[in-house]
DNA sequence: CTGGGCGTTCAAGTACGGTTGAAGTCAAGA
DNA sequence: TCTTGACTTCAACCGTACTTGAACGCCCAG
């Protein structure tokens, strides 16, 4: 059975597995902890362990730059996650990246609007 | 008379100018102007002079940078704009980064849809 | 003819998002 | 025990997108 209670993911992961689960390289996975997009904990002999949490949050947040967000906004939205998230979790977190960047192409599609009603005075008519 | 054959805006316009109107710093425009982004003329003294598509493709390229396009990605966009752009020339530069924009989007909605269906290996279930 | 104000170039600095390399630590196998 | 490999930290470096500062040039008013 596939119960959703079944308690922690328990840690196992290794940066070069999160690295390769997540298709970036290991620096970046260490990187990401440092701006605090993902979280570790570490081994008696000080090594990071991840749980797959990671590798999700990772793969989001690669997705979300592309659509201009910056690590720091994505951790933001990230903080609300619980440590266990649940698929509606995920979902919601989902919708406020899409949300996000779907208020950025509004933004600039009115912004584009707007100049294009300004744009006269760079076109050939009207020099002032 | 506001015809649109009024010929050249004759590039009277300082780093100053344009900086004020594009509401970025001269230091921003100067940078532009190398990067390709605009073309200036240069008075007898050797300081820059613009016209009025600078300022338009500051504007432009401000809020392109916002979702997620590069100097340079724009600078491309911007070849396809003849030397006296007509307001549908401006129009179709705004659908072509709106289009773009919301491509990225679409990408982004596509890659966290996807995600959604695999992360069950992120949420409490399923270890393995 | 000497300021002042605007412009110029070029080098260095900043912030973001990482990568790379040096030096050291740890755990396991020959 | 020694070596090997994977991991650690930290500092330096890279590309992008600018900003800042120094040193200098032009031009007009007083």
């Amino acid at each position: 059975m596939t119960t959703a209670t079944q308690a922690a993911p328990s840690f196992t992961l290794t940066v070069k597995d999160v690295a390769h689960a997540s298709h970036v390289a290991p620096s970046a996975v260490r990187f990401y902890e440092d701006q605090g997009l993902i979280q570790a904990r570490r081994t008696t002999g000080n090594q990071r362990r991840f749980d797959e949490n990671a590798i999700c949050r990772i793969r989001f947040a690669r997705r979300a730059q592309r659509v201009g967000l910056t690590v720091r906004e994505i951790a933001d939205i990230f903080q609300a996650l619980p440590e266990q998230p649940s698929a509606q979790d995920w979902a919601r977190v989902a919708d406020s990246l899409v949300a996000e960047a779907e208020a950025h192409v509004a933004d600039l599609r009115h912004d584009l609007d707007a100049l294009q009603t300004v744009t006269i005075r760079c076109t050939a008519g009207t020099v002032r």
